[in-house]
RNA sequence: GUCCCCAUCGUCUAGAGGCCUAGGACGCCACCCUUUCACGGUGGAAACAGGGGUUCGACUCCCCUUGGGGAUACCA
C-alpha cells in the first residue's frame, strides 16, 4: 500500500522568503494538491546564532502573500524536535552506524588543507572511526569533547531515483563520515531533516537541486535508522541575468519586494510555475489548472533565468483580466504610500478611470503614474517644455471646448465623446490640435487616457475648473 | 582541484526516432488600428553548442569535447 503524499517547505528563517524558495514551495503545493495529498511548512530554526523572529515573521509574509502557507496554517519548527534529533544519534551509536570522534577542530582543518594542497578532496580521514572501547572511555575521562560521526561504508556507491532529475549515483568514497552530533551535542542540518522528514511522514521531498549532494548522506541516515527512504525531487534553480545563482545584485530575492513593485501574487505564481515547468502553449495557466496538470516528472531539470520582461507582460494579463472593484482595492495602497489616505474625491476619480487605465498598466504602480492627475482639485502643473508648447498653442481650441462643455449635462464618457467629435468637426480642427492641449490643460501631461475619459473621471465641475482656469491664467 | 547536475531562438519553453521547412510566449523590428501613450491585429528576424557513433532515418538514443551551473563545514 502507499501513504498519502506529504509535501513540505522547509526554509530556514535567517532572512526573507526567497524568490527560489517561494517556488519550491509552490511546487511542494502543487504536487501535493495533485495527488490529494498534504503540504506542510517547517521552520528550519536550529541554528540559533542566524535564525530570527523577524525572519521567521518574513517568511510567514511572503508565503501568506502568495498563498503558500501550509494547509492546515500551522507551522513546525524545526527546535521543538530537537530531542528526536539527540535519541536519533544515540541510536545510531547503539546499532554501531555512528561513532564518536575526539578529533580536534584545529587538526581538522589542518586535514583539510593538506588534503586541498595534494589536489583530493578535503574530507575526514576516519581516524577515529575504530577506536577501541579502551581509547574511547580514556578520551572521555579525560573530558576531550567529542562529536558523533556516522560510519559509512568505504566502498560501493548510494543510488537513488529522483522524480525529476532521473537516476542519480554516487560511489561512497565521495562522501566522508560526517558529524551528526556536533560536540556541544546539538544535531547537525543533515541528521535534523531526516528525522524530522521522518517524523511528520513526508513522501516527497522537493527541493533546489542545491541539496543534491546532501542527499546521499541523509539515504545513508534513514538506513541507519531503518526508515523509509522518501522519494527526492531536486528542482533546477533559478538563475539571474548574469546566469548565477539569483542574488540581490542580478534581481531582487525578496518575495515582498515583488508585492511592492506592483506585481500580483497570482501573476508571480503563475511565473514561477513557468520556470521550469508549462502546459504545451498555455502561458496564463490559474494555480487550479496547475493543480490538475502538475507531475514532477515534468519539470526541466536545467536552471532557468528570471525575466522580468515576461513577469512584467504576465502581471499586465492578470489586471486585464481583474473587475473594476477587486482592481482599485488593489491599487488604492500604492497611492496610500505615505501614509495619508486617499481623498473621496481622488478615489471616485480613479475608481471610475480603471478601464482606461487597466489595458496600459503592468504594475500596479503604472496606476499611480498614470492617475497622478486625480489627486489634487485644481489646474495641474505642467509635466514638461512639450506639454507647455502644446497648451499655448492650443489655448483656442481649450476655450473652445470649454464653451461647448459648458453646455453639456450628461457627462458620461460616450457622450462626452461625442461632445469632443462634434467640436472637432464644427471647427474644422484636427484631433491631435485640439486633443492634445486639452489632455494637457487637464492632466499636466500629453500622455494621458482618453479625453472623454479623463473629462468624465473628473466630473463636470473640476473639469471646467481646470480648463477655464487655464483661460484665465492666459489673459 | 574533486564530485554531481545541466545544455532547443536573447529569455521562458514545446518536442519522448520519421508529424520539424523545429511550434508557442516574452522581448525586439515592421505595418495596420488609433485621440497622445498604451491595448489589440497582422507579419518578420531569431535556436537544436561541436564532433563522433547507433539507425533506413536523429533535436530526440550512446560516447567524447566544449560551455554553464551547483556542491564540496562540528551552515542550513
Amino acid at each position: 500500500m502507499t501513504k498519502p503524499v506529504k509535501t513540505r517547505f522547509a526554509p530556514s528563517p535567517t532572512g526573507m522568503l526567497h524568490i527560489g524558495g517561494a517556488r519550491t514551495a509552490l511546487f511542494s503545493k502543487l504536487y501535493a494538491k495533485h495527488t490529494g495529498g498534504e503540504y506542510v511548512v517547517r521552520i528550519e530554526d536550529t541554528d540559533r546564532e542566524r535564525s530570527t523572529q523577524a525572519a521567521v515573521d518574513a517568511i510567514k509574509d511572503g508565503l501568506n502573500w502568495l498563498d503558500l502557507g501550509p494547509d492546515n496554517g500551522q507551522y513546525v519548527f524545526q527546535t521543538s524536535l530537537v530531542e528526536k534529533h539527540t535519541e536519533a544519534a544515540h541510536q545510531m551509536l547503539k546499532n554501531g552506524t555512528a561513532y564518536k570522534c575526539f578529533v580536534a577542530p584545529e587538526e581538522l582543518d589542518a586535514m583539510r588543507k593538506e588534503a586541498e594542497e595534494r589536489g583530493e578532496m578535503p574530507k575526514y580521514d576516519g581516524r577515529h572511526r575504530d577506536l577501541t572501547p579502551e581509547q574511547i572511555d580514556d578520551l572521555e575521562a579525560k573530558g576531550v569533547p567529542f562529536a558523533v560521526r556516522i560510519k559509512l561504508p568505504l566502498d560501493g556507491s548510494t543510488v537513488w531515483e529522483d522524480a525529476v532529475q532521473g537516476r542519480i549515483e554516487i560511489a561512497n568514497t565521495q562522501l566522508d563520515d560526517f558529524v551528526l552530533l556536533r560536540s556541544d551535542g546539538t544535531p547537525t542540518y543533515n541528521l535534523a531533516v531526516v528525522v524530522d522528514d521522518a517524523e511528520m511522514d513526508i513522501t516527497h521531498v522537493i527541493r533546489g537541486d542545491d541539496h543534491i549532494n546532501n542527499t546521499p548522506k541523509q539515504i545513508h541516515i534513514y538506513e541507519a535508522l531503518g526508515l523509509d527512504v522518501p522519494t527526492f525531487a531536486h528542482l533546477p534553480l533559478i538563475h539571474g541575468k548574469d546566469g548565477k545563482k539569483l542574488s540581490k545584485r542580478t534581481g531582487s530575492v525578496d518575495v515582498m519586494h515583488y508585492k511592492d513593485m506592483g506585481y500580483l501574487p497570482a501573476s508571480l505564481n503563475n511565473y514561477l510555475m513557468r520556470l521550469g515547468w508549462g502546459m504545451g502553449d498555455k502561458e496564463v495557466i490559474s494555480f487550479n489548472e496547475a493543480v490538475e496538470a502538475f507531475e514532477l516528472t515534468d519539470v526541466n531539470k536545467g536552471a532557468s533565468i528570471f525575466d522580468f520582461d515576461k513577469l512584467d507582460w504576465l502581471n499586465g494579463e492578470y489586471i486585464k483580466q481583474m473587475n473594476n472593484n477587486d482592481l482599485f482595492a488593489s491599487v488604492k495602497p500604492f497611492f496610500e504610500l505615505d501614509g495619508t489616505p486617499l481623498s473621496e474625491a481622488a478615489a471616485d476619480r480613479i475608481s471610475k478611470l480603471m478601464d482606461a487605465l487597466k489595458p496600459r498598466a503592468r504594475r500596479l504602480t503604472d496606476f499611480v503614474d498614470v492617475a497622478q492627475f486625480c489627486l489634487f482639485d485644481g489646474r495641474p502643473g505642467l509635466a514638461d517644455a512639450k506639454a507647455e508648447e502644446v497648451l499655448s498653442a492650443g489655448m483656442e481650441h481649450v476655450n473652445g471646448l470649454a464653451d461647448a462643455l459648458d453646455m453639456q449635462d450628461d457627462w458620461s464618457e460616450a457622450s462626452l465623446d461625442g461632445v469632443v467629435k462634434t467640436y472637432i468637426k464644427e471647427s474644422g480642427a484636427k484631433f491631435p490640435a485640439v486633443g492634445m492641449p486639452v489632455r494637457v490643460a487637464l492632466t499636466g501631461t500629453t500622455q494621458a487616457p482618453s479625453v472623454g475619459a479623463i473629462l468624465s473621471a473628473l466630473g463636470k465641475e473640476e473639469s471646467l475648473k481646470r480648463l477655464g482656469h487655464n483661460i484665465e491664467m492666459e489673459r
